[in-house]
RNA sequence: GCGCCGCUAGCUCAGCUGGAUAGAGCAACGCCCUUCUAAGGCGUGGGUCAGGGGUUCGAAUCCCUUGCGGCGUGCCA
């Protein structure tokens, strides 16, 4: 599997051409395997542009690390992609031939498909998975943003991804905004009162916290109407119907808005009766037990889960029953090799337990699950709770922030048309927001601060934007052809080369351990890198104007991508 | 109680599958627009990498331990 991966990125990335020459003349002291392992990047450019520490081998060859690091260092001085080697306190530093690391690097950037990968693998990635009951939030938006990057990725990596979500559509949580529309609504309609239509379902999940709090017996009023709901009680029913219509309307509006969509929905109120036909069968072979009270359990001791109950004694299923079948239908419509499940890290128990159970039961499909796990958003002041009213909501986190966006564009151009600020104040807006849920460690909890999220300047998602419309900028206003001769790079010209060849790596990382936020820091980098290259070196009234427009079209190629993997659309104009 | 995770600059975070002087952004101060977009660039100050111990040629990174914080441990979903 290792050598699998080595040999598909091998061939994109500068670090994998360098590292086959390396190992024609290093048999003896390195295999492929440590070189991948051991070939690092140093701290500095004055200490070459790669590194090969030699301490591991000092043990064995019983020889000092200077020492190995020299003999090394002759053994390579004959290859001409190399300038010239140094060893220095048991590193050898490797200074690559300039000229060969631009042509290669801007050969494979400049290409549409750059980095992108070919493998025969059936991905699914469920995500955003909302309760029907009230619309979505900040935390919906960075499992979306989650989410929908890495489903991008992946795809770009050459999975075949079927994105998928389950609705959360019925339960007694549904039924506490249906209790409160009933009892208070007056048979009033979202159009009517002009609100978004979630959130007006929203709005009466809120008052019945209200009035559960007045009238003692409220939510017991709740937990009747499920059964009535359950019993299939026609009143109910279309009650049910009619709300549930109004929550996906306002949800496929956020949807659009953030840009996600769906290749495959699932409904919980269609699958919660199914699963327990596969528990009873595993009952049957013993794999699960019947307790003294009459309930189905499985006993996970062994593996540190402890006990869990799949059957209640009067014969219902709890909740994972549900996600046990569903992993099997998820499995009959699509036969999968990967089912990766973006929820919430307080979830691990849960899917470890899923797991497992699927293990025991002999489900084929069991290791393919993967659970991308990812870390609660608070807010400056604590967590955020939907009871005390702290919780920000997705749409009006999307249209604030846009309206910042808005007022910084007129601030520019005072006379733009209407149509193009709103184009690109969304854009904005969502770059912001996406970016500044992506950059944080994806599995670490962060603190999502409003106001930080709606600055437009430093490490933030305009920053990003901007740098795209700069450099589209310069090609734009170009006269000449780029022609990738060579010439004689200087520092901020080379740093840039260097940190484009960087991309495969960053993006094989990021797609094989689940891990977006990887790609959105290295995306900064780049940008920084490019702005610091923008300021340096003058494109298009240089003596190397057409060497520096491939370089900017290589960047801007590379951004592109890169963004495009994390959702965020491009700028042409900023 | 047990289990998992986190703790890096005033704040928000990189760096964590061991490697060279620990990096960004924000905030503060100073400089740079007759030159491709100043939503930018450059500079200055700011650190006991939570504390202690260990492994190692080498530890922010791995192990143990203490403290603080979060989550899980539902016949909730």
């Amino acid at each position: 599997m290792k050598i699998l991966t080595f040999i598909i990125n091998a061939e994109v990335s500068m670090k994998n051409e360098l590292i086959q020459i390396l190992h024609k003349e290093l048999t003896e002291y390195f295999t492929l395997d440590d070189l991948v392992k051991v070939l690092e990047t140093p701290p500095n450019d004055e200490l070459g542009d790669y590194a090969l520490p030699c301490f591991s081998l000092a043990k064995k060859l019983r020889k000092s690390p200077k020492v190995i690091a020299e003999s090394i260092a002759d053994k390579l001085a004959t290859i001409p992609e190399i300038a010239h080697l140094q060893a220095v306190s048991g590193y050898l530093n490797i200074f690559l031939n300039k000229d060969w690391i631009i042509n290669l690097v801007l050969a494979q950037s400049l290409e549409q498909d750059y980095a992108k990968g070919k493998i025969d693998t059936k991905t699914i990635v469920e995500y955003c998975s909302p309760n029907t009951n009230k619309p979505l939030h900040l935390g919906h938006l960075r499992n979306m943003a989650i989410g929908e990057s890495i489903s991008r990725i992946l795809k770009y990596s050459g999975h075949d991804v079927v994105k998928t979500c389950i609705f959360n559509d019925r339960g007694v949580h549904i039924c506490k905004s249906m209790l409160s529309y009933q009892d208070f609504g007056k048979g009033e309609k979202p159009e009517d009162k002009k609100i978004k239509s979630d959130h007006f379902v929203g709005d009466y999940y809120v008052k019945f916290a209200l009035q559960a709090k007045l009238e003692p017996n409220y939510e017991d009023k709740a937990l009747q109407m499920l059964e009535q709901w359950e019993a299939g009680e026609q009143e109910i029913v279309s009650l049910w119907r009619k709300m549930n219509e109004w929550a996906f309307t306002g949800f496929n509006e956020t949807f659009q808005l953030f840009g996600t969509n769906f290749d495959k929905e699932y409904y919980e109120s269609q699958i919660f009766r199914n699963g327990k036909e596969i528990i009873l069968a595993g009952l049957a072979k013993n794999i699960f037990q019947k307790r003294s009270d009459g309930a189905v359990v499985v006993d996970l001791e062994k593996y540190g889960l402890g006990e869990k109950v799949l059957l209640r004694p009067n014969g219902t299923s709890v909740y994972i029953v549900q996600d046990i079948y569903l992993a099997y239908l998820k499995n009959q419509d699509f036969c999968y090799d990967k089912s990766i499940y973006v929820v919430g890290n307080e979830q691990e128990y849960h899917f470890t337990v899923l797991k497992q159970i699927l293990k025991l039961l002999g489900a084929s499909y069991a290791d393919g699950i993967q659970h991308l796990s990812y870390g609660m958003v608070e807010l400056p002041e604590g967590k955020m709770k939907s009871r005390e009213g702290t919780v920000v909501d997705a749409d009006d986190l999307i249209n604030n922030t846009a309206e910042l966006a808005r007022e910084e564009i007129f601030k520019r151009y005072p006379e733009m048309a209407i149509s193009e600020v709103e184009k690109r104040s969304i854009a904005i807006s969502l770059a912001a927001i996406k970016y500044q849920l992506l950059k944080t460690e994806t599995s670490k909890n962060m603190i999502f601060n409003p106001k930080e999220a709606i600055r437009f300047e430093g490490d933030t998602g305009p920053y990003l934007l901007y740098s795209y419309a700069r450099a589209s900028s310069i090609l734009r206003k170009a006269e000449v052809e780029y022609e990738t001769k060579p010439w004689t790079a200087n520092q901020s010209e080379m740093r840039l080369i260097k940190k484009i060849a960087q991309f495969p790596e960053i993006l094989h990382d990021s797609s094989t351990r689940l891990v977006p936020s990887l790609l959105a820091s290295y995306t900064y980098d780049l940008c920084q890198i490019f702005n610091h290259f923008f300021h340096d070196c003058p494109v298009l009234k240089s003596e190397f104007a057409s060497q520096r427009l491939a370089l900017v079209s290589s960047f801007r190629n590379t951004i592109s991508i890169a963004l495009n993997l994390l959702g965020i659309d491009t700028l042409e104009e900023m």
